[in-house]
DNA sequence: GACTCCTTGTAGCAATTGCTACATGGTATC
DNA sequence: GATACCATGTAGCAATTGCTACAAGGAGTC
């Protein structure tokens, strides 16, 4: 592998790191060179532009969302829906995994105003989610599991929305309510 | 009233209707400007600066969402918390509102950046979500409220979220697979 | 040693950003 | 009719944005 990728490789790690802890706030050029620990002018000798940092820094994040998404919740055993959702809200919501789905919540949005490259990003990212669901979804023949997909994401999704502007005990008792809410 | 607050009503106005309609996509001082059909130096005439353009804007955005809500679930009837969250979510993704919950998306977005005024507003608009929810739910004594209303907002605001990037058909369908959701 | 390619630095440019300085025509008040 | 304030336009500034031009050190090849 020639210098340039490896470098490519060290700085998406470190990128990767950056997103997840400051979100999408400080993404100049710039401010990714400088968390990234090189010049932007060599940001864009590894990267093509901008778009494509972000690409190769999302991929990354998403991959890592993906790989511990599938070990929290194997899935060998499917299922119902709400056990599902109260599981993967369990999940989501732990200390862990919140910068990820802040950082998602983030990228939707950035993706609602037509900012490249976050509308591809977040297609393939969704695509994932409605295939992990959908591979742990214990549902009766005939009912629909895309729509029931898209439900139960819409469900961990949301949680993740009121979980960026909620107080913490706030928060906690959100799950917890939205176990029994989805038990009645 | 002067010529001064006519005008800033006026550009109040148009500049809601702007954000309803673009997101938070064009919301740079000229391009709000134009939007409003004046110039920038009025703008900045009218307000004191950009943040101060953004809190009426969404103030007022901010009441009309509140206005649409109380009178599309009157609150003298309470409700259980699953058939709130159905009520809720009809009217939220339909034609009319989608607009006001992509824009509400955008704004958590912008808040969970540290992006001022946006960490005021949404404090503002959760709070009287939270209220509006309060006064609408229908629940045993010793439930917990708080929570429950936030699971309630979590819920309503993931299907705006899903909703921002799913095709038209599978936002449909994860409504109606929502409510068979919450009655198993 | 000449040539070429990979790697990296310095400098800068054009566009956009939020905001300001200054001037000027009105309108109202005395 | 002088004064003062309201309303509005022109021009621009300093900072930041994404990106580029150019040069130069180094390593390998002939």
């Amino acid at each position: 592998m020639s210098v340039k990728e490896e470098q490519r490789e060290v700085v998406v790690e470190r990128l990767a790191a950056h997103l997840l802890e400051t979100g999408l706030a400080r993404t100049s050029l710039r401010q990714l060179a400088q968390a990234a620990g090189v010049s932007d002018r060599m940001l864009l000798y590894y990267f093509a532009d901008k778009a494509e940092v972000l690409s190769a820094v999302m991929a990354r994040v998403a991959g890592e969302l993906a790989m511990r998404l599938a070990e929290a919740i194997p899935g060998d055993a499917p299922l119902k829906p709400a056990e599902l959702v109260r599981r993967a809200a369990a999940f989501t919501t732990g200390p862990e995994m919140r910068r990820f789905m802040r950082l998602w919540v983030e990228v939707v949005a950035a993706a609602a105003r037509d900012e490249a490259p976050f509308p591809a990003i977040v297609s393939e990212v969704m695509a994932g989610f409605r295939q992990w669901v959908d591979a742990r979804l214990d549902l009766p023949p005939g009912a629909d599991r895309e729509g029931t997909a898209a439900a139960v994401i819409a469900v961990i999704d949301g949680l993740a929305l009121v979980d960026i502007c909620a107080e913490d005990d706030i928060a906690a008792r959100m799950s917890a309510a939205l176990g029994t809410l989805l038990s009645t």
